[in-house]
DNA sequence: TATTAACTTGTACACTCAGTACAATTTTTT
DNA sequence: AAAAAATTGTACTGAGTGTACAAGTTAATA
């Protein structure tokens, strides 16, 4: 990427950080940065766009020093989850991105929102396998209730410790708190065998980072498939045919699918309006969307 | 209040609650209530004021049927407690409410935003009185920190219902499973001696809801004592000290305060610079804004 | 080096929104 | 009937996002 659409976004960063996304109008991010309003429409189509490039170039980020503190550790030892998860904490607090992040979780903008949500069960996923190493096999059934619960334990911790002592909030100290607690759930919970969210229910959610992975085709081919047999009923087809055709074969051949390719492509198919009759259209978009996300986000960790 | 201004204000809450209040227009408003725009500024000084209109209404709404609920029955049942959680969940849910507070909880406009701070502390508060009566004194200490993390688990755990069975969540089940967990909890943390947060933090912060209550005037006195106090190494004052006396007696002397003088004399006085220095002004303006708000909300629950 | 291509700038513009001002009209009170 | 209060409608300011595009600058290339 342009060194100086990094800067762009570094800059911008800031000063969502510092004012906040929606307090922070484009002018001020010109005048910060330093260039013009039309290099800035050159980079990004908005400034939705851009938020999103610092949400996941933020998240990836994140992700991927906390996933390094765990090398050369036992996955088994609770100190090392309380580590991971201080780390994250405080990396997030220091750059006071906790408070963007907060606002872009109610925003508006659907597509934001659906990438919100991801991450979020991206989250629970993460603490999950956590979870599960540190806790056996035998709370299995239970341990996304107990990912989810800790998550919010954490948070609503944290929010009240900050509510009171302004500065300073001895995050380690809540953060241990709050494992103890969930320790005692676990226990609790695997007693009582009480589960809320049966495993399947989530799994069928998360998103799933194995790159070529054999689900992934085999929910493209069928709505490929199912849009053909729709299409079928009108006329003047040939083109859309081609159209998902060529989609298709894209990602069976290449292991680099071309997305511009793809994205021409769909907006090709979008133009169509028989396509959004039965949500085929906004499935398969969607579908794709998070595909390209999976691979971009994989490829930030892998330097 | 007037017949039309309600009107007005039912309307919005429907088309806030629709589309979400950045996502509402003032426009939109006037046509859907069938106002004109003079006659909106009449009754409201800006879209975030009536905003607060509609919120303070829904939950000091809330808060009365959830108190009502109360009423005959054993307060340390904790089937009763469960039917209250519940119906002020479901309140929320039906219209839609939750979304709303959501995206209000991360305004930018101070004055909003230390609203919903103060809900929140309140809600808390609430949780930790009915938690005192069904928990007993001896798990006394803890109790903040439960409440905390009651509310904690609760939101994540409807959260991620939502997100999954996206209809109908089944919102008895979440609110039995929740208050199963908290009451391990609380075992766990009689047991081992835990506390996080101290009462006594938490208590300077939550709002005192007794009426003509001795800590107000005492804060109040405090404060203009030392304002004044401030004031004498200036010159040009005996205006500040005339507002400054007639404010703490209009406190002193009066069941009702007339709000509208102490807005004029606080005006005045925020026209001088020199009280911003250290923060005074700034801290006698909230102390006022909160008595207020006491007492408007106490006067909405008793009809 | 000269030419071309790609990028960048600055500015004018279209459009939406919140909020103000105020004269004209309608409704209510006295 | 007159006065007061409430309401309307409209025009305006100012701030914001995003578009269009001609003119200028920088980098690549032959």
């Amino acid at each position: 990427m342009n060194d100086r659409k990094q800067h762009v976004i570094k800059m911008a960063k800031q000063l969502f950080i510092d004012k906040g996304y929606q307090a922070t109008s484009i002018q001020d991010i010109l005048e910060y940065s330093g260039i013009s309003k039309g290099t800035f429409y050159n980079y990004f189509t908005s400034k939705n766009e851009l938020l999103m490039a610092i949400i996941k170039s933020s998240i990836s980020e994140r992700e991927k020093s906390r996933d390094d503190l765990l090398v050369g550790q036992a996955p088994s030892d609770i100190e090392t989850f309380i580590k991971q998860v201080e780390f994250q904490l405080k990396l997030n607090r220091n750059t006071g991105l906790l408070a963007l992040f907060e606002e872009v979780m109610v925003t508006n903008d659907a597509d934001l929102k659906h990438y919100m949500e991801r991450n979020q069960l991206n989250n629970i996923r993460w603490i999950h396998s956590r979870f599960l190493e540190l806790f056996g096999d035998k709370a299995q059934p239970y341990l996304y209730d107990c990912a989810i619960m800790f998550l919010g334990i954490l948070r609503e911790n944290i929010k009240f410790n900050q509510i009171t002592n302004q500065t300073n909030v001895n995050i380690s100290r809540v953060v241990r708190y709050s494992v103890k607690r969930i320790e005692n759930i676990v226990k609790d919970v695997i007693e009582s065998e009480d589960q809320l969210l049966s495993p399947l229910q989530l799994e069928k959610l998360i998103p799933n980072m194995n790159k070529g992975n054999e689900s992934f085709h085999k929910q493209l081919h069928h709505l490929i498939f199912t849009i053909k047999n729709e299409l079928n009923q009108g006329n003047n087809i040939t083109k859309q045919m081609d159209l998902l055709d060529f989609i298709e074969e894209e990602f069976l051949d290449s292991k680099k699918p071309r997305q511009f390719l793809i994205q021409s492509a769909l907006d090709s198919l979008k133009s169509d309006e028989q396509l959004e009759i039965n949500g085929m259209f906004l499935k398969l978009e969607r579908l794709l969307k998070d595909y390209f996300f999976e691979v971009e986000s994989e490829a930030m960790k892998t330097p």
